[in-house]
DNA sequence: CTAATAGTGTCTCTAAGACAGTATTCA
DNA sequence: TGAATACTGTCTTAGAGACACTATTAG
């Protein structure tokens, strides 16, 4: 920044008035970061012959503390006065995960003021995508309680309200998370409300069992964006280990979609964003499958 | 939330732990909201045949206090304790605008750790789109020095580089910012990075002129953000009157792309958003042209 | 009549949905 | 051989780009 001859209505020039500049003057949030650390797995398979199907995973932090002592959290903790966000959320992510090469994003700023018992905090939720392997340091090496849960999301209800000036949307998302013979679930309300110009989205746990905070809404949220951006962009990828077959891709695609693709339109659409190794699989009792790499933008024609 | 019964290590349950906590044991970061307001209006014309130009403007402030004493900035302010950060951004724009009942909607949390020369500041911004008429309760009345500015934002270069194991896309995005005689500018660089499967953006200020804080950056980023959303949502209807044309619709639409669109394709992807009314122009040299409204999404067929 | 905008018709191309059909492996 | 997945070919439909063409007004 420049240096700012000007004076303001005390008489000082910026720099004079930076030097008395109070910051303790005003009471403050505390801010947080949380993550969504997804990944994806093969679930157990009995019958050798079929491929073994796949699962969304998330990474929970059992609370040892006050407040939610006992149930489960998004891994997550105070933004410290030195580091950015940014930081502070990679941090958090290789302090869990132990790894750190991976794709992360920020989602959204949940800003409720009474969304921890506590006192005000406001929470930075931030989105983590990487290939299980990667992680087989496994979650739970420092962190006493770490664990990965199944995560099944559907949609139970759409309702359309009619109101004076417009229209109410509203979607029931339950959600059961597994670990085990465990469950946690939560039901989510999202009200989009239109009145007139205005549109507004609003989030509301129905019913949490087991997890901690407004956290359901924040898995609620990262799973829709994670639906929308897996069709307009290449973050499935992030997902995959670095060689895989289409059958799989497809699979990490249906499972985070909720529903079935056809073959063939997928193998087309995603044609140019893979390439094909020499390799392929030979184990299972079936024709076996070429293994495919991801072919970043830049190996592509412009 | 439901009573817990548990006892934590010390042996307190959760209201007790409630009870004594300390909120005040950590130093905070102050947190602010940012507004960036839009609106899109005509230019003069002297060509009376001519239909006028349309312009995007945005709503910037005269800082009267330092820092940045004399620059330009959006609106804002620091979030407080007993209101949540949806509530702290529609009071800014009512205190700026006048207005209540506009559209808004959350764009990013900026937390670098010395983004304010006064102490650590992390700002939500937030988006706001208005027909300009709703707004003839003119910013100003109230701020000092609220004006709109007309916004050009252009892309200047695109480079592409090799690394070790990736690429780096670097963009160059030059904005003008104009309020009759007066003009701001900045450049900011856009670098994304990909370095095997770690994907990240950096925005950096290379210049400004005018513009107070990191608020270049937001500009950028607001604006990216909506020519990248007016692509796939109806957005852009809450910059238009309850009454326009197709061509004043499609020239809101060229004026956010940046290009120029054909009318027949335009006319065919938007023809089941508007609804045709009974009234048309009658004004100009030439052709009057029908009159339409939006056509909201409950109107339409499911 | 002219300059301007308003609005339509239609050809082409691309991408997606649907689905039938062929190919290849292992036990 | 049979059970399973792997992969391809092609018909149909929907939508976007391109562009030529017609329509209608004020002056």
């Amino acid at each position: 920044m420049t240096e700012n001859p000007l004076r303001d209505q005390n008489g000082l020039t910026e720099p004079e008035f930076l030097q008395i500049y109070d910051a303790s003057q005003y009471e403050r949030p505390s801010v947080t970061v949380d993550m969504l650390i997804f990944t994806v797995t093969n679930k157990e398979q009995n019958n050798y012959r079929k491929l073994p199907e796949k699962a969304l995973q998330l990474l929970l932090i059992k609370r040892g503390e006050h407040p939610y002592l006992g149930q489960w959290a998004l891994p997550g903790g105070f933004v410290s006065m030195r580091e950015s966000l940014d930081e502070a959320a990679r941090r958090e992510l290789h302090s869990e995960t132990n790894i750190d090469n991976v794709y992360m994003e920020q989602l959204f700023a949940w800003g409720e003021s009474n969304r921890d018992p506590r006192t005000r905090v406001i929470s930075c939720s931030y989105m983590a995508l990487a290939d299980r392997t990667s992680m087989d340091v496994r979650a739970g090496d420092d962190a006493a309680d770490a664990a990965w849960w199944e995560v099944a999301y559907s949609i139970i209800q759409e309702k359309r309200t009619m109101t004076e000036q417009g229209c109410d949307l509203e979607r029931l998302v339950t959600m059961e998370l597994r670990h085990g013979e465990e469950v946690l679930s939560a039901t989510v309300r999202v009200t989009e409300s239109m009145n007139g110009s205005v549109t507004q989205v609003r989030r509301e746990i129905i019913e949490a069992d087991g997890i901690a905070f407004d956290h359901a809404k924040m898995i609620e949220y990262a799973i829709e964006r994670l639906r929308n951006k897996i069709e307009y962009t290449d973050i499935a990828f992030h997902l995959m280990p670095p060689l895989f077959t289409l059958s799989e891709l497809q699979q990490v695609y249906e499972v985070i979609l909720g529903k079935e693709l056809l073959a063939a339109a997928f193998r087309r659409k995603i044609a140019d964003v893979v390439a094909e190794t020499n390799e392929s699989t030979k184990d299972a009792g079936h024709r076996p499958s070429k293994l495919y790499r991801y072919k970043p933008r830049w190996e592509r024609t412009w």
